[in-house]
RNA sequence: GCCACUGUAGCUCAGCGGCAGAGCGGCUGAUUCGUAAUCAGCAGGUCGGGGGUUCAAAUCCCUCCAGUGGCUCCA
């Protein structure tokens, strides 16, 4: 009989059973409450099945679906189902991995096209297989074995090749069905009735890797089906939230088929847009930028200066004229290196920030593209910095302050990215490490949470990105510091030292709202198109309640007018009730009925968005009110 | 760009080989109304474009365009 071992447990409680119990009885013997809730348990950090044996002595813990690593375990588990429901509808389809991702899981299989009637068949297959509680039964095997047992699929035994040689090759076996994996699993297949597919998809091959294109199926597993459903109503209440619906419904945009990817906007769009660029441009103007204005089209040999003609020519709209080819911008930078350059430059010109809003144009593949935050026309909230060594410290902490402040006036969430040298880059390595490092030590030192994402930088310099999540949890990049050590080189640019000398300065790119039309995509659905009163496109509108107060309530109108209010006035054709639905539709901030009663005061009574009471108020509180909410860019009326 | 799916009135959608429909919106008229839909009438369509099959095509086939979901890429 070998040693019992000892466990402590999360609440700090140890306990002495026999070598060998099973992970799911020693739960059980801690806390029977929190074992009932358990998919699997973590040993000393590493994840088991609730029927493995503990491995000795250490700390043990449950995993739940509430913890990540449980969650990724059913994920797992429920990839494995589709995997076997799917070898079952389709015999000769070779599965491949089946990993969890951040909302639920994906499949890829080497298979035929698939059609949707084959998603149905794997859906019953699933059913089928929940409802007979197939257990997963896991299997430790040599290499040998484990090659035999996979050999007519490729995928597998590369997988097993490629296994490090320390490691126990292990098998899961759920009916008939045994797939190569680590593990560990929930118990039995009845731990997955919420199990929801997604969809599916050709995935393309790696260029050049000559790999067979693989078919791959998305869904997302919860551990009950009241969690399920739970999930799929927030699914469809974000797609009441899609920007492209709204954007359409509030008639803030169009689009046509003749220029895709080239968002028109219309009249209430375009109010919100320029009330976005004053905020910008306010601040701008604080900070010491100056705005330029740089041409929309330049000859190749300036995008051969800057890079892009060998990096980024892919992406661009190309044209030819004068025997020459011209190139729309994608970006505003070679346009504020040469203005940099168009006369000498001194040391204490610096910082000098060059601003810019100007259209720019990137040939986006065609499947990409994707309502206002994906599009092939747009415009950035742009500026360059021109700046010596010493001062890329304080000019970047203005910038995250300056984010810090833009993004939590629209009360979004926003993460930060460290982006590193990608495969394909500009320079010398040293230049580029000094450049990561520079920014490393800035967010450290700012006390700034980041990801890092290596590969994922500028062809030009690292950056940090700033993502923001649409309302299906989609992650969109909107601001970006970029800090770029050649393309000031390659321009040749120059300005003279206090030592007399010339020197090449250091330039930061800069975005932070990204583009004005991802941002207002982003901004609508995080909003529910509720903008906030200064963004609204009609702030206020008025409801005389019959013909009545008509007089009265142009008079109102012409007072708010002058105050410089987006306000619209009703006829009284239609019912009360009914302007007061059309107003709440159109996600009015304000809402103003004046009837006899308001007349007879000189009141108004004023429904605000997002409430049904109505408020009464004179009319100087009124206007005083807008001021107050218009003036400080509140984020409610 | 790749794979799959979708495209019918301004919008949301039904019709799926045999006379192009509904609701909302629009217009006209009546109603003058107190905080989310007053009533009636009318107009509105080469069924995404082109080609084919068929006695007959919105419907079946081919192709192009666009959109959607993924992949790849990206502000």
């Amino acid at each position: 009989m070998p040693d019992p071992v000892r466990l402590t447990f999360p609440d700090g409680r140890s306990l002495e059973v026999p070598a060998g119990t099973t992970v799911a009885d020693c739960l059980v013997r801690w806390d029977p409450a929190r074992a009932a809730a358990a998919l699997a348990g973590s040993w000393d950090g590493r994840a088991l099945d609730l029927a493995s044996p503990v491995p000795g002595s250490g700390h043990l813990a449950p995993l739940s679906f509430d913890d990540r690593a449980g969650r990724e375990i059913l994920q797992h588990s429920s990839a494995h189902l589709v995997a076997k429901a799917l070898t079952e509808a389709i015999p000769g389809a070779l599965p491949t991995h089946g990993p969890p991702t951040e909302e639920g899981f994906f499949y890829d299989f080497e298979v035929r096209p698939l059609t949707p009637e084959d998603l149905d068949q794997v859906r019953s297959g699933m059913r089928r297989s929940v409802a007979a509680r197939e257990p997963f039964r896991r299997k430790e095997v040599s290499r040998a074995e484990a090659e035999r047992l996979f050999a007519g699929n490729p995928h597998k035994l590369r997988y097993i090749r490629e296994a490090p040689a320390d490691e126990a090759i292990s098998y899961y076996e759920t009916g008939a069905f045994i797939d190569l994996c680590r593990g560990p699993h929930v118990p039995d297949t009845g731990w997955l009735q919420g199990v929801h597919l997604l969809g599916f998809s050709a995935i393309t091959p790696e260029a050049g890797s000559g790999a067979p294109p693989l078919q791959r199926i998305r869904g997302v597993g919860f551990p009950t089906e009241a969690g399920l459903r739970e999930y799929l109503k927030l699914r469809s209440e974000a797609e009441a939230r899609d920007h492209r619906t709204l954007g359409q419904k509030l008639e803030l945009i169009a689009f046509f088929d003749e220029a895709p990817g080239f968002p028109a906007l219309l009249p209430k769009g375009i109010t919100v847009v320029r009330e976005l660029e004053r905020f910008v441009r306010e601040h701008l103007k604080d900070a010491g930028y100056a705005e330029i204005r740089t041409p929309l089209m330049w000859a190749q040999s300036v995008y051969e200066t800057s890079g892009h003609w060998s990096h980024y020519r892919e992406n661009m709209f190309l044209t030819e004229a004068d025997d020459r080819m011209w190139g729309w911008k994608p970006m505003n930078c070679p346009g504020s290196m040469l203005i940099f350059k168009s006369r000498a430059r001194s040391y204490r010109e610096l910082p000098l920030r060059y601003a810019e809003f100007a259209p720019l144009h990137r040939y986006e593949p065609s499947g990409t593209l994707h309502g206002l935050t994906r599009v092939r026309e747009f415009v950035q909230d742009d500026a360059h910095l021109f700046v010596t060594e010493a001062q890329i410290e304080p000019e970047i902490k203005k910038l995250l302050a300056w984010i810090a402040r833009a993004f939590s006036t629209f009360r979004l969430q926003w993460s930060y990215e460290l982006s590193t040298r990608p495969a394909e880059f500009l320079g010398e390595r040293e230049a580029w490490d000094r450049a990561e490092a520079t920014l490393e030590r800035i967010l450290r030192e700012t006390g700034i949470e980041y990801r890092v994402s290596p590969g994922e930088g500028a062809f030009y310099g690292p950056k940090i990105d700033i993502h923001v999540r649409d309302s299906l949890g989609r992650p969109w990049q909107l601001g970006t510091i970029q800090l770029d050590y050649q393309i000031p080189a390659r321009f040749e640019l120059k300005y003279q030292g206090p030592d007399g000398t010339l020197h090449t300065p250091i330039v930061i790119h800069r975005v932070i709202l990204g583009s004005f039309e991802r941002f207002l995509g982003v901004l609508l659905e995080h909003t529910g198109g509720r903008l906030p009163p200064w963004l609204a496109p009609v702030q206020l509108r008025i409801l005389p309640v019959t013909e009545q107060q008509a007089e009265a309530a142009r008079g109102l109108e012409e007072e708010l007018l002058a105050d410089g209010v987006r306000v619209e006035r009703t006829g009284t054709e239609e019912s009360l009730s009914k302007r007061v639905r059309s107003a709440e539709i159109e996600r009015i901030p304000y809402v103003v009925v004046i009837g006899e009663k308001e007349v007879a005061q000189n009141g108004t009574s004023v429904r605000i968005r997002g409430t049904k009471e109505s408020l009464a108020l004179s009319r100087a509180e009124l206007r005083q009110r807008l001021r107050d909410k218009i003036g400080s860019r509140a984020f409610e009326p």
